[in-house]
DNA sequence: GCGCCCTCTTTTGTCTTAGAAAATATGCCG
DNA sequence: CGGCATATTTTCTAAGACAAAAGAGGGCGC
């Protein structure tokens, strides 16, 4: 069982939230089955029903539970969960999801994220462009074997697709970001890795600053590619 | 005010994150501002604390909001929205939302529906290919006048998201295809464009189960551009 | 007068108890 | 045996009390 007790968070309902979330996507409890009803799951954890109660409503509105008087509480079909929510892909990542999660969370971002930077090149304004160029140095000054690696990694990408004016573009950054950090701490990627992808970045870098989108995607594209080979091939070193 | 009074549904917690929850994107409550405290909402709603408290992890699951002692809620800024979430979108769809988060929102899709076809032309399975095909004749069957053309329509697109056998595009397409329904209606897209588009879905359908992923790719975005040229006219036209 | 600590106040967080409402299961009666 | 009323289970809503967090302000020493 996927279980989060002992270090119990600030509040207790959020602590109850992600101990059962994380037993939903864990797979503990699976899609369509009823859990025990509400009083058993207080006994169990040593709550009150009321922030049960509340738990219960925050996983609801994630898509995983939906309850119903008489019937009880039951797990909703996967389709239902809501995938982009950074919470349930936190709760993902921590519960050593299956191959298939982190190839489908890399399809997805080679999808979006070279349409990102075909957008940041046609849309970003001065401003934007300041931040990314900002997020590249701090890229080139990370400390080796820190998590400036990867958190400035992430920055730059995020800034691009701050850069693409798109609301919806945002949210994806904003959801995976977190998810992709534990992916990239997982498959502790190496140094030399993080350095050989510096041209890469900056040749996103430049081809935005210089509004050519076809390049912008391109080289995001080719980017994306390699930066996933290399996941890979460290991931099946374990 | 957005305001969602009388038509109470099923449960009170749910009205009351609704009512809320429309307050918010529409507007009425600002990013960063603090909205008044429990007992006021209570007593300005009319409903206990504990509904109003359950309505409020709801709000905060999904981004919208967040508490703390003391200091009371605050709206959250606008790139801590789950964008993707089914509901949210709703309230969205239900404020009349600025033209350019239909622009954003048809971005988007312009974005990974392509990449959806090509994915589904590869990796599809002869049951999911069926799913597909028995979507596409809903579509020559949908009596013009009704929702049945929308519906259809969107049904056709989930089969395909569907088919990519990637979680994060089954969820992606869960979550827009209410919005999308709503923007059609709005757009009261004229009986000739569907009919128009039938040879276009079918050529994808086709390119499917030919497994040529290039040509169902192409095929999407030709049928995207052209949807999107055709909505944005209807809705000019208001 | 200035700075630090302690107390006070406000607001959310948690618990408890009680009863209402929904939806199935049961059993009585014709 | 069928249909209707009743019982039962479970979530839903309400209300009241206290705990905990975190500023705000006042008093004290220097």
């Amino acid at each position: 069982m996927a279980n989060q007790a002992n270090n119990r968070p600030q509040n207790i309902h959020n602590w109850v939230a992600s101990e059962l979330g994380s037993r939903i996507v864990g797979g503990f409890y699976a899609p369509g089955e009823y859990i025990p009803n509400e009083n058993t799951i207080c006994e169990e954890l040593e709550v009150s029903r009321t922030s049960l109660r509340e738990a219960f409503k925050v996983l609801t509105a994630k898509g995983l539970i939906e309850s119903r008087p008489k019937l009880g509480t039951r797990i909703r079909e996967r389709r239902h969960w809501n995938m982009f929510d950074p919470v349930i892909l936190n709760w993902f990542s921590q519960s050593k999801p299956s191959p298939e999660f982190y190839t489908s969370l890399y399809e997805i971002r080679e999808v979006f994220e070279p349409a990102a930077a075909e957008l940041a090149a046609k849309k970003r304004t001065p401003e934007q462009l300041e931040i990314i160029e900002a997020a590249y140095a701090k890229m080139e000054a990370a400390q080796l074997g820190t998590d400036e690696v990867y958190t400035s990694d992430i920055e730059f990408h995020m800034a691009i697709l701050d850069a693409t004016n798109n609301e919806f573009m945002v949210s994806l950054g904003v959801s995976i970001q977190s998810a992709l950090l534990e992916l990239f701490r997982l498959s502790s990627t190496i140094q030399d890795d993080f350095l050989q992808s510096l041209p890469g970045h900056k040749a996103i870098y430049t081809a935005i600053e210089a509004g050519d989108s076809v390049r912008a995607k391109a080289e995001m594209n080719k980017l994306l590619s390699t930066s996933q080979e290399t996941l890979k091939k460290n991931i099946e070193r374990e």
